[in-house]
DNA sequence: GTCTATACACAGATAGAC
DNA sequence: GTCTATCTGTGTATAGAC
């Protein structure tokens, strides 16, 4: 599987998001129409990503919001109760699509090595189709409640344990090297996450995504495969 | 050459860098008087560490800082100019510590494997050692100016060079495999990155740096030596 | 649903007494 | 060097017309 067999496979998109964010908060937003909130928290989403890419969540107004999307102050607070509440509706909607979709490619093997590749793969796919969404998720994780950070090590903390969980498997039938296969797994995550956060350097130096998934699957593998 | 060994040789203080603050910025701090700037600036960083941890730079505002230090706002002008000011002075020391740690260890050996060693420890335990200006540094290197934000990549891409051209050089002399060098320097990057960046993963699993960067060295060697 | 106008809190920064 | 008091701009959020 490569990027664009993944892009078929998984076919999501941005309008997909702010529909299952409509839904999602249909209690807390006063717009009725799925049609016109499709379209505004759509343009919503992309302007936050826009302006916050630089300086930041916090350093964002809801004038600047209001000025890129091209809606008035007032329209905007129809769709979120307040700045606070928007960042959380993001991040929750973030988070729950990471969960999903890992869940679902970790069962789709049997044999350890192909699982863990498969979910390796998946995660940074994942994290390129929607990278916005993911680095906005690092970036923005310390401005969130204590209840919400929270949240958000226990995702890291979950996914870490897929990886582990089948390095564990692997060793038991003979696959992979005993180890420290915790620390392995924390090291694995750190590599993916390289991809979202620090994008500008793989731009610059024209890296694909399948040739940079494939150099971190050949050093674990190199690491862990007996 | 384990953490302990490190912070012997290395032996810098957060006094230290707060003396070097006060010389490197003589020139806008209204404070003359050696003694008073050093302790009161160390009494700043630390505040501002500790406000910005769990909120950013941008949230947290003059009065916090004032609350925090015990001083006054009309004090606290006197030692900068301004709140984007203090980011950019904090940001530069930040800078210009990394960049001349990393130069001296990688010049402590000859052989190409030892280099690499000396290189990726001295880099975690310097951000061990003063893991507060790293984790600052990574998270608010967006808060600055254009300018300040390309000489954050710049600093970036020089240690990734320094990495590579050791494995090039190891490639040369025949303890290295052959392989796409840059990438692989910038896996290792993203794994040093990794200890201070997600601090509370490895507390909470009582993982000490030097188990983590003894693991970090067996996946790189473990990829990269013939 | 969306707009304009505005309330009111709080931000960064400075002046001038001590 | 440090303080208190204060200026002025900008922030989030809302009310009420359309």
């Amino acid at each position: 599987m490569d990027y664009k067999d993944f892009k078929k496979q998984y076919a999501a998109t941005a309008t997909d998001i702010s529909r299952d964010v409509f839904f999602k908060n249909q209690g807390v937003m006063r717009i009725k129409k799925e049609k016109t909130a499709v379209t505004n928290l759509s343009k919503i989403f992309e302007a936050v990503f826009s302006i916050t890419y630089n300086k930041g969540y916090q350093a964002m107004s809801m004038r600047d919001l209001s000025l890129k999307t091209g809606m008035s102050l007032g329209a905007l607070y129809a769709y979120f109760p307040g700045k606070d509440e928007l960042l959380a509706i993001m991040q929750t909607q973030a988070q729950a699509m990471v969960k999903g979709t890992l869940v679902k490619f970790s069962n789709a093997h049997k044999n350890p090595l192909e699982k863990l590749r498969s979910v390796i793969k998946a995660h940074i796919f994942l994290s390129e189709l929607f990278r916005p969404w993911f680095y906005f998720t690092f970036m923005e994780a310390r401005n969130l409640t204590p209840k919400g950070f929270d949240a958000v090590k226990s995702i890291e903390e979950h996914t870490q344990k897929i990886i582990s969980d089948i390095l564990v498997e692997g060793e038991e039938t003979g696959v992979f090297k005993p180890g420290k296969h915790d620390l392995t797994a924390c090291m694995i995550k750190a590599m993916q996450q390289e991809w979202y956060l620090k994008r500008w350097k793989y731009t610059k130096q024209k890296i694909s995504v399948d040739q940079f998934t494939d150099h971190l699957l050949d050093m674990v593998e190199g690491f862990c495969r007996i």
